[in-house]
DNA sequence: CTGTTAGCGCGTTCAT
DNA sequence: ATGAACGCGCTAACAG
C-alpha cells in the first residue's frame, strides 16, 4: 500500500541502491538516471521513510532544543534563531532537519527525560538553552547524559547556559550584566535598592544576584537580605515581590528585577501603589525583550543578544561554524538605559 | 559497542520479544520477569533505538506543531499548551512523545516542506496553528498533504486556523471578535477609526478586518479605504502604519490594530506624536497577550483562549478527547475593555 | 505468559 | 556508474 524505495526503483528501472543514492545525493549518479529516478519519485508521490533511513544510517535529522518555557519570548526568540540555522544543506535527504523543542518547565527530571528521548531518537544535535538548575546530583546526571550523547555522535551545544566540561558553551555574562545595571543605579545615587530575584537554585538567578551585590559592595552599600525576594520568572512574581518589598522598606528608591517580565509586574505594583516611575522609584529589568521598549516609561535593562547567540549555537551544532577557542564563549549583555531609571528624589 | 535489545535479553535471560513487551508495557509480563528485565536495562544503561522501533511499529512518537513564528508569544503560548498534552501514557515506550515545532515564517513553501518532513517521520499527529495563507493552489496542496497524512494514520488538528475538510478544526472567531471590538469603539461615539491590518492574503487578517467593517456598517459609518493600512504582525508595522494614518487623517479618534503587538507599536507612535491615549486617540488590540495588561494605559483587546485551545487541540490530536461535532468548533474571543479606549473628545 | 520467526524500509559495503 | 546482498534494531504475529 505505502510506496517504498523499491517501488520507485522498479518504476525507474534501476536498483534500490541507485534510488537511495539519488535521494541522498552523496554519490555520483549519471544525469539521465537521476532524471528517471526523480520522475518516478514524483509520479509515485514517494516519501522517504525517515525511521528506516535513520535506522540504516544510524543518525537522524532531528535536532533537540531544550528550553525552560517556550511560551516565554526569551526562549521563543532563542529557539527561533537556532531553528533557522539547522536546516539547509549538509544533512541527509535534502538537508532538512527538524527541531524538536522540549519544554522542561525548569524541571530537572524532565530535562533528563528529554535528553534520553533525544538519545533514543539518535538526534543529530542537541542545544540546551537558558539557566541550569544548581543541584550537584542533577548536574552530574546531565553531564553523564551529555557525554553519552556526544559519544553517540550527537553534537551538544549550550546556549545561554553556564559552561560544562561535556559541551561547547555560549554563556551569557549574567553576572557582569547584573553588576553594570546596579552600578548604573548606584551611580545615579540610589542607596536603598530592592532586588527581585528569580527562582532559587538556578544559575541565572545566582549570577545576576551576585552581580547586583557586587555593585552594592562597590558603592559601599551594605547588603540587606530583607531587600531580596525570590520568585518565578513571571509578571505576577514581580507584582507581589514589589508589594512585599515596599512593605518591608517604604523608603526604597529603586527596584531591580531578575528579568523584564518580572520588571513589568513590578511597574504595575508601583503604579497601583500610587508611586511614579522613575520619580519615586526607578526600575531595572534584564534581557531586553521586545515589549520592554514599550513599557511606560520604557524599561532600562540589560540587552542579551538572544538571536545572535541562538544563530551561533545553531551553526556550531550543525558543524558550520568553528566552536570558540577552549569551547567556551562568554557573551556580554549591554546596559540599555531608558526612561524607567533616574536619580532618586532628594 | 552500542547496547541493543538483544543484549538486554541475554543478560535478563529472556527473549528479545519479552524485553520489548516490558519496555512498551502493552502486554502482560510476569512481575519477576519484568523486574529482571528492568534491572538488566538499568545495568546495561540501555536506551531504546527510536528509529528501529518506529520502523518496526510503523509509527513514531513525534508530534508536529506548525507555527508561523515561534518567537511570537501567540504561538509560544499555543505550542506550550499543545506540548503539555502530548506526553503522558498511551504512547509507545513510556508514552513520551516529542514535539517537533516547525517555524513556517508564514511561507507556503515551508509549510508544505514541513508537512512532507513530518510525513516522512511518520508523525503520530500534526497540529497546524494560526492563520492560513489565502492562496487557492496552496490551500489545495495543503489539503492533499493533510489527506495523505490522515490516510497514513497521522491525526491532523487545526488550532486557531479556519476549518478545512481534511481535518478537525478549533477555529477562532476572528470575525466576531473584530466586530465586537470595533462596535465597542463606535458605541463610545468614535466615527473616524483607523485600522491597521495584518499581512495580506491571510485568513486572520481578512476575518478581523471583515469584523471591523461590519461594525462600521452597523454604525452607519462609511468605510474609507484610506483608513486601512496593511503590514506584518509586528510592532514596527504598528508604529509606521499609525504615522501614516495620522498623516492621512489627522482627525482620527481611534485606531484598531490587527493584534496586540501591532497595537503597542501604534501606542508608541501616538505618544511620539504627542497624542494621549485614550484622551486624544483610543487604541484597540487583539489576542490579549500577557504584556497587553502592562501597557500604559492597559490595552483594550479581544482575548483569545490560546492556552485552552492548544490544550484541547493537543488532547484531540492524542485521541484523548472527542473531536467536536461536525469536526469544527468555533472558539469565541472575549472583548476585554481596559484603559486604552474611551469616548472621543467632543 | 513467553519464545521463535519474519520482516519493517533503507544504507552500504562489495562486486561489476 | 550501477547492481546484489546483507544487516541496522526492533515489533508483531504465531506458536506453545
Amino acid at each position: 500500500m505505502t510506496v517504498t524505495l523499491a517501488d520507485v526503483a522498479a518504476r525507474a528501472q534501476v536498483s534500490p541502491a541507485t534510488v537511495s543514492r539519488v535521494l541522498n545525493g552523496n554519490y555520483p549518479v549519471a544525469a539521465p538516471t537521476r532524471e528517471r529516478v526523480l520522475r518516478a519519485v514524483d509520479e509515485l508521490d514517494y516519501v522517504l521513510n525517515g525511521p528506516a533511513s535513520s535506522l540504516a544510517a544510524a543518525t537522524s535529522d532531528l535536532v533537540g532544543i531544550l528550553v525552560n518555557d517556550i511560551a516565554d519570548p526569551f526562549f521563543g526568540i532563542t529557539a527561533s534563531a537556532i531553528q533557522s540555522e539547522i536546516g539547509g544543506p549538509g544533512g541527509r535527504a535534502g538537508g532538512e532537519r527538524l527541531a524538536v523543542v522540549c519544554n522542561t518547565g525548569g524541571s530537572p527530571e524532565r530535562e533528563l527525560t528529554y535528553l534520553t528521548l533525544l538519545q533514543r531518537q539518535r538526534a543529530a544535535a542537541v542545544v540546551l538553552t537558558g539557566g541550569a538548575m544548581e543541584d550537584n546530583a542533577h548536574a552530574e546526571a546531565v553531564g553523564a547524559k551529555l557525554r553519552k550523547l556526544t559519544a553517540a555522535g550527537t553534537r551538544v551545544v549550550l546556549c545561554g547556559r553556564p559552561p560544562a566540561p561535556e559541551a561547547i558553551a555560549l554563556t551569557f555574562d549574567n553576572r557582569g550584566g547584573g553588576q553594570r545595571l546596579s552600578e548604573h543605579l548606584t551611580g545615579l545615587g540610589h542607596r536603598r535598592l530592592g532586588y527581585i530575584a528569580g527562582p532559587q537554585e538556578r544559575t541565572t538567578t545566582r549570577h545576576r544576584l551576585e552581580g547586583h551585590r557586587a555593585a552594592l559592595a562597590a558603592a559601599g552599600i551594605e547588603d540587606d537580605p530583607r531587600l531580596t525576594v525570590h520568585g518565578p520568572y513571571d509578571r505576577r512574581a514581580g507584582y507581589e515581590a514589589t508589594l512585599e518589598l515596599l512593605c518591608r522598606e517604604p523608603s526604597l528608591t529603586a527596584i531591580v528585577a531578575a528579568n523584564d517580565t518580572v520588571a513589568l509586574g513590578a511597574c504595575a505594583a508601583l503604579r497601583d501603589s500610587g508611586l511614579r516611575i522613575p520619580e519615586d522609584v526607578s526600575v531595572g529589568g534584564f534581557d531586553d525583550l521586545p515589549f520592554s521598549i514599550d513599557a511606560v516609561p520604557a524599561l532600562t535593562t540589560v540587552r542579551l543578544p538572544l538571536s545572535e547567540a541562538g544563530t551561533r549555537a545553531g551553526r556550531i551544532a550543525m558543524g558550520r561554524e568553528e566552536p570558540p577557542p577552549g569551547g567556551v564563549s562568554m557573551v556580554r549583555g549591554e546596559l540599555v538605559v531608558r526612561g524607567s531609571t533616574a536619580a532618586p528624589r532628594v
